[in-house]
DNA sequence: ACCTGAACACCGTTCAAGT
DNA sequence: ACCTGAACACCGTTCAAGT
């Protein structure tokens, strides 16, 4: 916890150390709460800090949200060498979907979020994402290869696809079980000929 | 343009008639140009009234873009008219959602607008969106007669999905071509032998 | 009745002054 | 170097004062 990607690079001062971890940990409850769009105002005088010390830190919101985000996008790691390990390539696929689309919808706002720091390389956010789109990628790729999924499919397009269908999800407050049939829907297709299973 | 389902409840003071139709033609080209979510207070300005005169006529913001989209969202009453007279039905379902997609795309913001609009039917934006919702209805239940759709299906379903994926090509700033794929991805499913065409 | 615009309570952001 | 907190430039919203 103390120990960070951000950390490493250049060891900060003790009492720095002490603000950079305070932040991220009340940020991290923040964003749970508030959801993405949470008072960074806030998040520093709940972190006893002025607004000026959490800017020096994280100069956006993405990196801030990079930072508290980082433990729970890093569970996404394992759950992808799981479903790599799998029998069956295309139920791996369908439950990384799922998984991904839990994920995501579990902060408010953090779909959209994540959305907009995918298509900017050079967001903190979207290198926090890493192992999920290395999941998606190479989840997908197997599926592939098995004849589950067609070719022209691209891993781009799927995490879009994911990241909007948990979008839509979280602004209708749906169940679980909802999620799982609008996940089902699209991945089946609307056809009624088209499950071949 | 000057007689308008909120104007015809009750007959405007000239002045007022002309602030209100001033500050409606105003806000389309602001809600055109800068998205859903344009400054309200740059708005009322443009339109040369103080701030207390917009919120006088439009309390809310759904109440304003509901009335500057009001052209807009009655042109998909025309789409719904043709695309019920033509001859397949399931062809006329993907041109619909094609088209859908497309009209929510064109202003910034407004997927998501609509999408929190659709949760709360007494939103004067969900009132404006009835050509819309109709739509769906229709053609997706003609489409489900034909059989070219599966039965549990509903058109809410439907219109999540389509919102949805306009939210991800307005995001990811996609090339109507590649919103088209997207949304074949999703009509078709993903599984190759899903086509039955 | 309706319009006006000053005033208010919030945002996020910056930066000169401290240690 | 780093922290501090006042100051700034924005939001949307309200409301007493005018006509």
């Amino acid at each position: 916890m103390t120990t960070d990607a951000a950390t490493l690079k250049r060891p900060l001062r003790a009492d720095a150390q002490r603000n950079y971890d305070k932040i991220v940990q009340v940020a991290a409850q923040a964003f749970a709460e508030k959801g993405t769009g949470a008072s960074l105002d806030d998040i520093a005088c709940r972190a006893g800090v002025g607004p000026g010390t959490l800017y020096r830190h994280f100069p956006t919101r993405d990196a801030l949200l990079a930072a508290a985000l980082h433990g729970a996008l890093d569970e996404l790691g394992d759950t992808a060498r799981r479903l790599m390990a799998a029998d069956d390539p295309a139920a791996a696929l369908d439950e990384w979907i799922l998984e991904l689309a839990r994920h995501l919808r579990t902060y408010g706002g953090l779909p959209e979020s994540i959305a907009t720091a995918l298509q900017d390389p050079s967001s903190p956010l979207c290198t926090s994402c890493q192992p999920m789109t290395a999941g998606t990628a190479k989840i997908l790729a197997r599926a592939k290869e098995a004849g589950a999924v067609r070719a022209d499919v691209q891993a781009s397009d799927l995490n879009a696809l994911i990241g909007s269908l948990a979008w839509a999800s979280e602004r209708r407050g749906d169940s679980d079980a909802a999620l799982r049939r609008l996940i089902k829907l699209v991945t089946d297709g609307l056809r009624p000929l088209s499950v071949v299973e």
